[in-house]
DNA sequence: GCCCAGGAGATGT
DNA sequence: ACATCTCATGGG
C-alpha cells in the first residue's frame, strides 16, 4: 500500500544515522514491529509502501512524513555548517518513536558504539520480545523486561547496564508517566527523565527528540561536542552548558538540525580537526 | 596491552 | 557546580 511520496531515505533514517537500532533489511525492504504489527517498508518509482497491519497514518508519523523538511533547511540555511550538513543527506528525516523503545535503547548506547548496540536491542528483542511471523520480534514490554532477572540479562551482554534497564522498567511499569513528557515544557520533561536509572542529561535528550516529539532536545555525545567545538567555536564547556548553548543559537528545531550535524560528523562526511 | 564507543553514577572537592 | 573514577563489552 502507497503511504506517501516525501523525501525518505529509509536506510538512512532507520538503519544508518543511529537514532534506532531495531529496523532489519531484507530484500531491500525494511522491517520491525510497529504498533504491534510486523511491517515492512519500500520505495519504488511511485513513492513510499508498506506492508503489514499498521495503520498508514501511525507510518506516517513514525516517519515524520508531515514535517516539512524545506522549511527547517531554511531556517539554518545562514549557517554554513548547518546548511552543508542539510545539504549531505536530503532523506534523512527525525523519528517519532514509541518513548519507551527510545529509551531502553539509549540506556543500551551509553559508553557504547552503534554496532554494539544494535546487537544488544536485537538480544533483548530475541530473549524476551514477542516473535512474529517472518522473524520479526516486538520490543520487550515493560512488564516483561521489570521481571528479568540481572543475571539473565547479563548473560545476552548488557553489563552493567542491566540493572538500569529493569529498574527503569519497574518505574514505567509503576505509573512513570512515559507519555505525558510529551505535553511537557522541555525543561521539565527532561528533568523528570533524569530521575530514571541510567538516565543521564544525554540519553534523556535522545529519548526527548526520538520518542517525545520535543524538536528542540539537543543530545551531546562524544561526536556532537567535537563537532561543537570544531565547526560552531563551542569549547572548554561541559557537555550539558554546551547543549543549553546549542538549543539557544539554534532553537525549536535544535534536535532536528542536531541529527544531521551528527551523521555528517560520525560518517566523516563533513571534516573534524584533532 | 591500550583506546574508543550516541555516558551515567558515585564520590570528593 | 565541577573533576575524577569506575562501570562491561567488543573492535581497532
Amino acid at each position: 500500500m502507497l503511504i506517501g511520496n516525501e523525501s525518505l531515505d529509509l536506510r538512512l533514517t532507520l538503519v544508518e544515522s543511529a537514532q534506532c537500532f531495531h529496523w532489519v533489511e531484507r530484500d531491500g525492504r525494511f522491517g520491525a514491529v510497529v504498533d504491534g504489527a510486523p511491517v515492512w517498508l519500500w520505495r519504488d518509482g511511485a513513492g513510499l509502501h508498506k506492508e503489514g497491519d499498521c495503520a498508514p497514518g501511525v507510518l506516517r508519523r513514525y516517519l515524520d512524513l508531515d514535517r516539512d523538511y524545506a522549511a527547517i533547511a531554511a531556517e539554518y540555511a545562514h549557517i554554513p555548517a548547518a546548511r552543508e550538513a542539510i545539504g549531505l543527506f536530503p532523506g534523512l528525516r527525525v523519528l517519532n518513536q514509541p518513548a519507551w523503545e527510545a529509551l531502553i535503547a539509549f540506556i543500551l548506547s551509553a559508553n557504547n558504539n552503534v554496532t554494539r548496540i544494535r546487537g544488544l536491542v536485537r538480544a533483548l528483542r530475541e530473549h524476551c520480545g514477542e516473535r512474529f511471523d517472518g522473524g520479526l520480534y516486538a520490543f520487550p514490554t515493560p512488564e516483561r523486561l521489570a521481571d528479568c532477572g540481572e543475571d539473565e540479562l547479563r548473560a545476552l551482554k548488557v553489563g552493567y547496564r542491566a540493572p538500569f534497564l529493569i529498574d527503569t522498567a519497574r518505574r514505567v511499569r509503576d505509573g512513570f508517566p512515559l507519555e505525558a513528557l510529551r505535553n511537557m515544557p522541555y525543561g521539565e520533561a527532561h528533568q523528570l527523565l533524569t530521575t530514571l536509572p541510567g538516565v543521564g542529561d544525554k540519553v534523556a535528550d535522545c529519548v526527548l527528540l526520538f520518542g517525545c516529539g520535543h524538536a528542540e532536545a539537543f543530545p551531546v555525545d562524544v561526536w556532537v561536542a567535537r563537532l561543537l567545538a570544531d565547526w560552531f567555536g563551542l569549547t572548554c564547556k561541559s557537555r550539558s552548558a554546551m547543549a543549553k548553548e546549542a538549543r539557544a543559537r539554534l532553537g525549536i528545531h535544535a534536535g532536528l538540525m542536531q541529527q544531521f550535524l551528527f551523521h555528517a560528523a560520525r560518517v566523516g562526511a563533513m571534516a573534524l580537526g584533532d
